[in-house]
DNA sequence: CTGAAAGCGCTTACAG
DNA sequence: CTGAAAGCGCTTACAG
């Protein structure tokens, strides 16, 4: 089963190469009739262009760059729903995914050029500014995800700090004064979006009291961060911030005998699986991952087309309200 | 910032085009000296090769096709550390993974034609018989994870007919004599192993009695299904099965009053997060999701390089176990 | 061991 | 609107 080409295509219809090749590409060069017969043809003969030659030729490869940061843990669940939900709208489009792994040696616009992609979606946060800089140098476009907005860049994010501020409210609306942060690294946007919001809701809710702790995602340190507040004289009576890390406070707070909600709410971040199994369930901050991986891949996509597009785009998250934070929190007088 | 070719590299060393390729691609058609030479002056001139160029003109890409099932609901997480494994290996190899979105309307042979697929990897369980026999008879090498054996085939698995077994013996082992296995579909290999584990180690530890329920994947199902059989008048009193299935059962058998492990024990299959989170914490059973697609991987660019490779791989799960399953189970006579 | 020649499959100026 | 020509950067027979 020999592969057909343009050149079969053009010795069959009786039309030259580029006349073939014009109504691949649906060009407006071209008359429609003629258009029309070579795309009929070209079906029926199951043609399918070589992309390789397509691209040395100077043009697109319908493969779109997903860069992938080399970690030594396990992706983080949320990374796989981004990229379903780029995958899915990159088919839809007729474009595929490439999977572009990236470490700190590595140039990622090098790999770029190399790997001959139309363009780039970033989900990493480990992502450097210069490695940016040298994609712009190069005119390869792309998306950022879930990083500072940025007026000359196109970046979708959910809003974290619309996030923060909603489980802020959301607790202290349930009577809570002393709601501690545990946050992940201060180093990505996500984080500090996050921190931003805390702090505003705490302005406007508790009178500016904060407290805030920084630690990786797991749940040990979560547990470490939650036990270790909870040894103050007047320890937080809620805790929020990524599921994990909640995860491991529930642990902490177990095993000092209190009791969520009653003692202690907890409210998570991105409704992970299994999150609501927990005892007692877990409310948690749902997060639209699949859909920001959906406008991502659509936003970059629409600039392969030379269209305009809306630069910035922003997310909300929708809080799932469980046993966790349910209840109205009544100080104990001891 | 122009890009160096292999033409500037020759003009520049005063050697041939094709010398200057030998050089480049290591080929023992050409002196050491001369070798070296230019290959040093590649590295000085920073030179990238063209991938598209160098596929055009020798018929490879460098990409690997991981197939996706187009599905309704996130990808599992097991699927990511496969995703994970694979990439790093064959970015190690020098190739990049290409997602490729499938369904039941797509003819995964065309796509992969359409692609440039070097080969590819194949980690659905979707995919039907005569869409591999298509890849076949394109002579696109391909590499099946977690499907039937085949001797014909390049197959890597994980052993779920020992990790059934195994589980099935450790419950017997603390006592248990009515275990039930809650499953996912039967038309899974997967769940065939499994399923034939279970057997064969109920035939050997409780004498033959076996206890099955199928379903899918979910929380809810688990919780259902272990729900009907508590109702038994002599109810299972250990379960095993994915670890959301055994999460739902968990919920069931609280709703009940019932306690683990003291009236029932529950063991899990896949270690996801926060499994160990639940109350009690759930044994389960880790498997090297990650170790699949880096074999997986491996063996598929081996196949690439025209190397022999082993048509089988088999990889051992681990047993975690916790307290859902570690205390000594005693029937209580009442 | 080295080089001249051809070609991979496609697109894009350039004429008409 | 259509076609003849050239070329993208590389590799691979084919000679020597």
């Amino acid at each position: 089963m020999k592969k057909v080409t343009v050149n079969d295509l053009a010795k069959i219809s009786g039309y030259s190469q580029p006349t073939v090749s014009r109504a691949l590409n649906d060009s407006n060069l071209i008359s429609v009739e003629v258009k029309q017969k070579i795309q009929e043809l070209a079906k029926k003969m199951n043609y399918r262009p070589n992309i390789a030659a397509r691209s040395l030729a100077g043009q697109k490869t319908g493969i779109i760059g997903f860069y992938i940061f080399q970690m030594e843990h396990a992706m983080h669940p949320t990374l796989s729903q981004v990229l379903q939900g780029a995958t899915r709208v990159a088919a839809e489009e007729g474009y595929n995914l490439l999977l572009v792994l990236t470490d700190e040696d590595t140039n990622k616009g090098e790999v770029a050029a190399r790997n001959y992609l139309d363009g780039i979606l970033i989900p990493t946060q480990e992502t450097t500014e210069e490695e940016i800089k040298f994609l712009e140098s190069q005119n390869i476009p792309f998306v950022l995800l879930n990083r500072e907005p940025d007026e000359k860049r196109y970046v979708v994010n959910i809003d974290y700090e619309k996030v923060a501020m909603d489980i802020t409210e959301h607790l202290s609306q349930a009577g809570h004064r002393r709601i501690a942060y545990l946050s992940g690294p201060e180093d990505f946007w996500i984080n500090r979006a996050l921190l931003k919001g805390y702090r505003k809701a705490s302005e406007q809710f508790l009178g500016g009291l904060q407290c805030i702790r920084f630690g990786d995602w797991s749940e040990e340190e979560g547990y470490k961060l939650a036990s270790e507040l909870l040894e103050l004289p007047n320890h937080p009576t809620a805790f929020f911030g990524e599921d994990f890390l909640i995860a491991g406070a529930l642990r902490a707070i177990k095993e000092r005998g209190l009791r969520v909600p009653k003692d202690v709410a907890l409210v998570g971040i991105n409704d992970v699986p299994l999150i609501s199994s927990l005892d007692p369930p877990i409310s948690s901050m749902r997060l639209p991952m699949d859909k920001l991986g959906e406008e991502a891949a659509g936003l970059l996509i629409k600039l392969l087309s030379g269209k305009k597009a809306k630069k910035q785009v922003l997310l909300p998250g929708e809080l799932i309200i469980r046993e966790s934070s349910k209840q109205e929190f009544q100080e104990e007088v001891s």
